[in-house]
DNA sequence: ACCCCTAGCTTCGTTACGTCA
DNA sequence: GTTGACGTAACGAAGCTAGGG
């Protein structure tokens, strides 16, 4: 691997900062390359930004990577990740399917979680406002296959919210509620239908609410996975700038000695280059004009008169 | 094989509500 | 009692994928 000292020009220092970022460089106009380059270059819009400094080219000190998801191997919620990882719902729920699959007939599945005194569950006391609402029912009845009209017991399922123009009266959700989704979301971080279902019915839900709070859930994760990734390039700019500086001034000091003794000037140009094995940065003598040390304290010209 | 439609999922950005200082 | 900040539940839009016709 070949080092590059830029000092000018290169456009994109960090090609996964084409999005904006809450960084406030300044314009540091510098780049360090090490060769090496990612092999899946364009990344998919919606990929996790989980993995994105596993290559850690240019520190060895990695960014921190938040323990606040599962990270479990890319467990999408596409049709073939119906894996079960909730240990309450083990034994009752097989394979959810995508389409066609409404997961009807697991309605039964942890009633018996929810059904006793004691569970946080059976503390719960939702405020059922939402399911009044027109499409808090339409969901409720679209996703949850329950009839509102046979869960009378549930809240009332009437729909007089218009009347009383509560089309989007908030819930909030109760401290047990929540710590059991947080504990749901810390086996998986997306749901399947079944999973979905089988949720809401614990926690006295609609699924849609489940769904909304996933979703949620996993947008503040990436926010403050976010924010750790521009603490880290925060630091890395800054040790970067730092390392720069040092350089130019190496540099002109170089320069100067080459200026004092003419004789350096007949020396072939010098290019660095890093050793893959034992990374330490080694000097051909080769092409380029301009050169210059990394980081490594190892790092040396071989600037010293020919014997 | 290809195209189109639909359903179901996701992320993203936004809105609005509840809580607290 | 009011207000502003903050956290978060809920929503809509847009995009992607898979399945079916």
């Amino acid at each position: 691997m070949e080092l590059a000292l830029s000092l000018g020009d290169t456009p994109k220092p960090f090609s996964f900062l084409e999005k904006p970022q809450k960084i406030h460089s300044k314009d540091l106009g510098f780049c360090m390359s090490t060769g090496k380059v990612s092999s899946d270059g364009g990344e998919k819009s919606n990929k996790s930004d989980e993995s994105r400094f596993s290559d850690g080219p240019i520190s060895s000190d990695p960014p921190v990577q938040l323990d606040l998801l599962p990270f479990s191997p890319v467990q999408r919620s596409h049709p073939s990740s119906n894996k079960l990882p909730f240990p309450w719902l083990k034994d009752k729920l097989g394979e959810g399917g995508r389409k066609g699959d409404d997961g009807s007939g697991d309605h039964e599945t942890t009633a018996a979680a929810v059904s006793s005194p004691n569970s946080a569950v059976s503390s719960f006391q939702v405020d059922f406002s939402m399911f009044r609402s027109a499409r808090g029912k339409r969901d409720f009845e679209q996703l949850s296959g329950f009839n509102s009209e046979a869960e009378g017991d549930r809240g009332g399922a009437g729909s007089d919210d218009e009347e009383n123009g509560l089309a989007r009266k908030k819930l909030r959700l109760t401290k047990d509620q929540s710590a059991f989704l947080e504990e749901s979301f810390k086996e998986h971080n997306t749901l399947n239908p079944k999973q979905k279902l089988a949720l809401a019915k614990q926690l006295n839900l609609r699924a849609r609410q489940v769904e909304v709070w996933f979703q949620n859930r996993r947008a503040r994760t990436k926010l403050k996975q976010t924010e750790v990734d521009c603490e880290y390039l925060k630091r890395c700019c800054e040790t970067l700038t730092e390392e720069n500086r040092r350089l130019q001034k190496e540099l002109q000091e170089l320069r100067a000695l080459k200026a004092s003794q003419p004789f350096y000037m007949q020396l072939p140009a010098t290019t660095l280059t890093m050793c893959p094995s034992c990374e330490r940065v080694v000097t051909t003598t080769a092409t380029t004009a301009t050169t210059a040390t990394t980081s490594t304290s190892t790092a040396a010209f071989s600037l010293s008169p020919p014997s």
